[in-house]
Formats: C-alpha cells, structure tokens, sequence
DNA sequence: TTGACATGGTTTGTACTACCAACCATCCTG
DNA sequence: CAGGATGGTTGGTAGTACAAACCATGTCAA
C-alpha cells in the first residue's frame, strides 16, 4: 500500500457521509438515491432513456422501471420525439421540478452544518479545490448539481 | 436557495464521482457498495450484528441477509460470544482481509489520477479542509476507511 | 428499393437490497 | 420466577440492477 493514501481516504470517508445525508433525505420522501439524482438531472436537461442510462451508469432496462415508478408517481413524464418515433424523452413535471427545488434546499441546509465548521476563505478554497479534482476548474454552470461520471 | 451553495454543490457532485468509483470497482469483485463497505468496516472492527446496523444505518434484518451472503462466500464468519450467547460477532476471513485490501488498493490507484491534479501542498491542504468538515480533526488512526456516520 | 444490420426501449427472469412485522432465544430485573 | 427488554432471524413486499430476448424504427449498401 502507497504510504500516502491520506487524501483518497478522506474523499471516501466524507463521500459516505454526503450519501448517509442524501439518502436519509430521499427515504424522507421515498426516493431512492438513484431517483433522486434522477430528479436533479432533470432539473435542466430533457435527455432521452439512454442517455439517461449512460449519464447514471445504469442499463437501459433499469431506466424503464425507475422512469416508470417516477412517472406514476407524477414527477416525471415520457414524450415521443417527432423526429425519431423510437426515443422517448423524459422531462421533468412541475411537480417533481418543485421536489427537487426542496430537496436540494434540504440537502443544502443539512450539509450546511459541517460546512460551516470552515471559515468563508477556506470554504471558497475547499470548493476550488474540489471542482479542481472532478474536472470542473472553469465551473461551468453548464454542470450542475447531480451529474454523471 | 441560498445564493452561496457552491461548496455543497461540489461535495455532493465529488461524492457521486466517488461513489461511482467504489460502485464499479465492488461490481468487478461481485461486491455491493454495502458489502465493500461491511468489508472496509470490519477491518479493524469485531461488531456484533446491532452495532453492524447501527454503523451502516441499516436495519437487522438487513444485516442478516448481508452477513449471511457474505458468509457464504467466505469473507466473512459469525461468532457466537460466550459472553451472551444471544450475540454474534462477525469477523473478517483471512480471504476477507485480502480482498479487502486489494479493494482499496484499487480505489486509491483509481482516485489517484483526479487527486495528482494538486499540488502535493494542495493535496495536503484538501486533506485537511475534508477531516475538518467530517469532523476528524485530529486525523485520529482509530477512525479509518469507510467508516460510519 | 429493399434486405440486412444498427439503434432505442420494453419485457421477462433472477439476485440483491432494504424495510417492517412477527417471531424465538436469551438476558435482566423486580 | 414472571415479566419485559435485548439480539437476531424469518417471511413478506417493494425497489434496484443486470442480462437476454424481443419489437419497432431507422439507416445503409448492394
């Protein structure tokens, strides 16, 4: 083993508790992980089923049942692209848009407090520093909250 | 929303980076992100099934399924305590050390390339921004990889 | 133009995850 | 010793995820 694992094992140890804090969040209002990140994809995109897939890292057999389950449930909705009659778009409804608006508000207000144990400079550094390793140095509103690997 | 959620943002976007990391390399070992998780845990940890629970923040009954399956594949074992007999203790196997250490081997190896994006000075700086927010200030070797809550 | 192949989604079947409620076994306490 | 509390397992249900088989539509080349 490297001698110096430090970093890496910080990033897992802190990865698991923003996950304890999204999931803890989403079983609130009974969403998986996976269907709330689903949600905030959508927030600003309209992708087709298999580019959802591809954007998660699931099959596209998995995309049918969680977009379906979300579709019953009135967040989401499948339309048919005109010009190709085989792709089904999957947007987000008013409904599941203002769920996903409070959700990241809870999300944000429960991070909050660890946060917050940094002072305002080294928030900001910490932040440089994180989109710096995810690849985002020139952050790009373009990649929002939620997004693929 | 609260105009600054730059930081949450960010860790909550890193976190899905991480966690697609773990979740791929679990996959190419037939691991769950839970299983490698149990795994990391019992590391360094002989729990009996409730503090198993306890940690994972997941229910016994889930525990049950969980350790049995991993029993099966011989990684882990369950002990009954002599103190109480209604307890049981679950220790890692020598396979399940093994494994275990491969596995994070090659988590670090593959978080490496996003980490080597810093400065060897930022790095150590990142590291300390992270144990500062999760609380590990005193970057205490008690409290290691994949730990709970 | 039409046959062959590629692409986009759904369906079906299986295994795992996770919860709850009900249940035994063992411990503890009055 | 009779409750009740605690530790785990079992059974039932819903969701998650994959792979394979499938249908519909689109594309390309002979």
């Amino acid at each position: 083993m490297k001698p110096d694992d430090a970093l890496e094992d910080a990033l897992v140890r802190v990865s698991f508790r923003v996950m304890a804090v999204l999931t803890r969040i989403g079983s609130e209002h009974d969403l998986s992980l996976t269907q709330l990140r689903l949600l905030g994809l959508l927030r600003d995109r309209r992708p087709r089923m298999t580019d959802l897939a591809a954007f998660l890292g699931l099959d596209k057999s998995t995309m049918s049942g969680l977009v379906e389950r979300a579709e019953r449930r009135g967040l989401v909705a499948r339309g048919k692209s005109p010009e190709d009659r085989r792709v089904v778009d999957v947007t987000i409804t008013p409904a599941g848009r203002e769920l996903a608006e409070r959700l990241q508000e809870e999300v944000n207000a429960t991070l909050a407090p660890f946060t917050d144990r940094l002072e305002p400079a080294d928030r900001h550094l910490l932040t440089h520093l994180l989109d710096t390793i995810a690849g985002n140095s020139g952050h790009s509103d373009e990649e929002r909250w939620l997004n693929a690997p």
